[in-house]
DNA sequence: TTCCTTACTGCACGTTTGTGCAAATAGCTT
DNA sequence: AAGCTATTTGCACAAACGTGCAGTAAGGAA
């Protein structure tokens, strides 16, 4: 009569997702008490054991998404938050919805590429636990910086991501930026770095946010010591809006001659695009030139944002 | 400001499935009550809009499962029921967890192949809705007999799910088995049968349960006037044990030399195996001996039911 | 064995959720 | 417009649920 815990949550699961019993019930055909059911309900969540999947009809969808989704050629998911929510209120919905929606696409071997930064991190204090074999995840880019390696920061967001899948984890431990394009080219020649290059080849999944250069509240790459004043008016000089995974690009998708790029640390847009799923997650209207160039240049297959930018790129694009 | 009905149902069911809000919360912001926001969740997930999956990983989950699912290579879904309920209590509750389980193998452009009898009638009434385009659901043997064509019990099944997922569906307006063989092969060349004949050719689901010959509580097939004395003697001098869509077998899953099977009217063993997804759901101990035939032949891809049967199928194969 | 640590359980309470009912609203017909 | 019917809404109450807390069982070390 070794029903383990685990053996007990799924039991309890079917009773209560899929026929219907109350907790009450379920509580006494486990002979324990309701509370007890209860926790094990949630720690049937919590492990993943349970999806709840929100399956929007295409065609019967509100028309923000289908709009988006016809203009760029993307997956929406329109996150619904009230307009008056402060930034950091709907980057936290924001988060925990992507988290969940990127849950169910998830499987075992695959390879998940994650890049850094607020919306990140945010997201990974929101995933949902889901059990999978020989996962990997995969550090986009680098993250050190003039003051840090930049460890900490980004390890605990692929730490979370990984334990979250129960996947093994692999950090890129290179700054953000090379001082040198030449050392970079040094670098990417090491094994050891190449190691890590072949797992981004090998993406299967790319999760990743937007850095806007004009944002109100600037993305860490543009306000945390990783550019100095001459980078930063070279970026302007090159009319950049905006990057992905420290790779940067114009309003209009393009990136070539961007000269940042070539001692940058991220994969390369051709490299990204061969993805086959490639996760945008944006919270807050400030970003949205940087999506916009980030669209153009074809870089994400499911894009996650609040509802409020989401009518902002609609009438940005409606304008031009 | 005409947000729908079912556009409020998605952004609340969002909002409380995905944003972990309270539903009071969802009220203030969608300017309504607490109460509308209640039923507007059990519409989304009345219509499919929500859909809770339970994912039992294979390599943990309980052991009963993998050994039926090594044994005789299914998929298996063990339902857990109390051994005390009785066999009504133990159908409903298959039939529910059956039914929700069903709902996300169902796609747009899906052909359903669907038979009829006491479990399809319990599975049809517990049907989740859920939206696919052009699927058609069709009847997979003909339901007359001596007395009634058949058509209001049977009926009632296909349109159930018919209208769970809105889908076409397709009678097949025939008796359960023909007096004569002649008749089947004439009628197999009329054109409004070849029709259907042609839509069994193409499904990609099958659902349907078994029928046992010596159960205590015998399958409509046996008992409701469709067989007279001389078929059933027939049948217990084939060793039949079961039938699935009124096509008989043996308890090795053999049907070679069953006469009766010249005059029934289910797509034959090996028609139905070329089937991409054959669901077979299955209440009731007394089941047992039609089930091991109907594994025996190869007949399901995946079985749904309950604990104390599938308890009783490891023995019994344990035993032999 | 005894003591300590850790994890689990049931109780009790406050919160959250489902639902019958009456009022209000929307949609149709005349 | 009036009148009718079919839905939809909010209220109020009961049922179902989550969780801090204290008690208990299960290991582990000395």
């Amino acid at each position: 009569m070794a029903r383990s815990r685990h053996s007990d949550a799924l039991r309890a699961a079917q009773m209560y997702y899929l026929q219907d019993l109350t907790m009450d019930a379920i509580a006494r055909e486990l002979r324990t008490s309701r509370s007890t059911v209860s926790r094990l309900l949630s720690s049937a969540r919590e492990t993943g054991l349970v999806q709840v999947q929100i399956r929007s009809p295409f065609d019967t969808g509100p028309e923000l998404e289908s709009q988006i989704r016809n203009q760029y050629g993307v997956d929406v998911h329109v996150v619904p938050v009230l307009d008056t929510l402060n930034e950091a209120e709907t980057l936290d919905r924001v988060a925990m919805q992507a988290a969940r929606t990127i849950g169910p696409l998830v499987d075992s071997n695959a390879i998940i590429g994650v890049a850094w930064g607020a919306t990140l991190s945010a997201v990974s204090r929101h995933l949902t636990r889901k059990v999978t074999h020989d996962s990997i995840v995969v550090q986009l880019n680098g993250a050190g910086n003039m003051q840090t390696t930049g460890i900490t920061y980004a390890s605990d967001i692929m730490r979370r991501f990984g334990s979250a899948y129960g996947a093994r984890v692999e950090q890129f431990p290179v700054p953000a930026f090379f001082d040198h394009a030449a050392t970079k080219t040094a670098m990417w020649n090491e094994r050891s770095v190449q190691r890590i290059l072949d797992l981004q080849a090998r993406m299967s999944i790319a999760i990743f946010g937007v850095g806007s250069v004009d944002s109100d509240y600037p993305s860490h790459v543009y306000a945390g010591g990783y550019l100095d004043e001459r980078d930063l008016s070279m970026l302007a000089a090159d009319d950049v809006v905006g990057d992905v995974a420290t790779v940067f690009f114009r309003s209009d998708g393009s990136s070539d001659g961007i000269t940042l790029n070539e001692r940058s640390t991220g994969p390369s847009h051709e490299q990204l695009r061969q993805v086959r799923r490639r996760i945008c997650v944006v919270s807050g209207a400030s970003k949205i030139n940087g999506l916009q160039g980030a669209l153009a240049a074809g870089l994400a297959t499911d894009l996650i944002l609040d509802e409020a930018s989401a009518r902002r790129l609609v009438t940005f694009n409606g304008h031009s």
